[in-house]
DNA sequence: AGAGGTTACGGGCAGCGTAAGGATC
DNA sequence: GATCCTTACGCTGCCCGTAACCTCT
């Protein structure tokens, strides 16, 4: 019996066959079939009844499940709290949504890879929708999204808010929400829905939203006076020290955008806790050096 | 990270020495150098303080101790409650005293190896000091001696008690423990020495009294006429169905036999508990088919 | 035909034992 | 020199991937 063994046969128990399994651990599917086999055959009991369309745990099986679990929770919380950090190796994929890439991301991938130099990052931008997503399909192992995830497999650790204030070019005059198109986060964001929701209320149907994906190219928009729009205040800093762009009040504030880290309890990962973990640190202090 | 790295580590610090684990686990001293290094290499981690008389577990190693144990114990578990018993292979080493091997250690034997029918059997008969030594010094993994053995690293399984009757060739006249020999259990055992003080405080300083490692010896004698003993019950039916021996009364009964199943506690053998199990089971029905 | 698991086979590498090497008393 | 751990090295055997095969829909 091995950890290999005992990881791969909860592999196949949880995502319910071979082939699925053999994905998840990069590896071919005849070596799954050996494990599992192998490990059958060690313990001389069946461990999974085969159908055409996948396997099912045998009542041997079960009972496995449960002990294979405790098995690989004591061995994360080894490597955890015993092994040196330096010394752990692999990839970590991060998914951020780009207020956060804007923000304390840097600082972030900074401290992280301080703590495991030797782990590589695959880093992904994306609305947090779609992060949702390829966390909940195991595509990234920690996301910085606008959360919670509400499934009940995911853990989330909650990040500072960010305080949305409304921007316009520097030295244009009063802003008239009627004439100048407002410019926000991409159409399918929670930010756009929100504002989109309010400006019809307040304004009318005339109102115009620009939606874009790209903060930094949104706010370039604003400092040209093409648009103008709600920002978080933290990210305006730079354009306004510039003097490019100034604040101005339309009678109302969306409410702060709230960020969470995200990632799969099950199974357990260390770099996924701790770099939750991580980034409540830095996001913290970072807020407190950015705030206004 | 294995689980043989873990075992190997485990042994190294409960003896103290990468030798004395070596032998432990019947592999070469640099067999055990290896695991040891790799896991601190894979750790990033200085497990041991080697000094030149031996290795002290560092505070890392410490913590991992705890986290080591934990893990031989659910495997243990596996083993225990998942694995079927007829694929369970290896060696298990019996120790049992010669009253027991005389009474139901056939049956014992005939139910261990039934039920682990893979494992190979060996079988020492020996005094019950000599036993608990083996036992301590884990030569042998499973004990029926005259326990319990009070280390607290023992579990002792109380087994039936033998009711020890006195004894004397048939047809010979009344008995004169002045004039005939006592004979009982080998001298080094605790029967012989409670006989000893019992029949000097009863007869008197002119009493004669063998002793003799063998059980069926000592019978031939009672049956010869040569002597007269206290033995048990149950093991002294065979000569008395024969007409060959038969109970007398010299005024007292020595204290009753008592016996356990002992076994080392940690780290834990599935066979050795369940074996002690068996033994109790299997005793128990022994002692009501030969009661008197 | 296609999806899912098994069997067959060759190659790479982890880990063993033997043997030699260092350190400390 | 004795004891204990480490290093060096050749070899064996395990386990992976490729490829062919089986079975059920």
């Amino acid at each position: 019996m091995t950890f290999e063994q005992l990881k791969t046969f909860y592999w196949v128990a949880r995502l319910g066959g071979f082939r699925r399994a053999s994905e998840q651990l990069s590896l071919s599917q005849p070596a799954i079939s050996t494990r599992v086999s192998t490990l059958e055959s060690e313990l001389g009991v069946v461990l999974f009844e085969r159908t055409p369309k996948g396997v099912a745990l045998t009542k041997s099986g079960t009972m496995l499940l449960g002990y294979a679990e405790q098995m690989l929770f004591v061995q994360e919380e080894i490597v955890k709290r015993v092994a040196n950090p330096s010394k752990i190796e692999g990839l970590f994929r991060i998914g951020s949504s780009e207020t956060i890439a804007q923000a304390w991301l840097p600082e972030f991938l900074k401290a992280f890879s301080n703590e495991y130099p030797r782990v590589n990052i695959d880093l992904t931008v994306d609305i947090s929708g779609n992060l949702r997503n390829s966390l909940l399909q195991q595509d990234i192992d920690l996301a910085f999204l606008m959360g919670p995830v509400s499934e009940f497999t995911v853990e989330n650790v909650d990040l500072p808010k960010f305080d949305l204030h409304w921007y316009k070019a520097k030295g244009s005059g009063p802003v008239d929400l009627q004439a100048i198109p407002v410019i926000s986060y991409a159409a399918k964001t929670r930010p756009y829905r929100e504002l989109m929701a309010e400006l019809s209320r307040r304004i009318g149907p005339n109102v115009r939203i620009y939606s874009s994906a790209s903060l930094s190219a949104s706010l370039q928009m604003i400092a040209a006076g093409i648009a103008v729009g709600p920002y978080p205040q933290a990210l305006a800093s730079g354009l306004l020290s510039l003097g490019r762009i100034e604040e101005f009040d339309p009678g109302f504030q969306p409410s702060p955008l709230a960020f969470t880290a995200s990632y799969l309890g099950e199974p357990r990962s260390v770099l996924a806790e701790r770099g939750a973990e991580i980034a409540r640190e830095i996001a913290h202090s970072w807020g407190k050096d950015n705030a206004g």
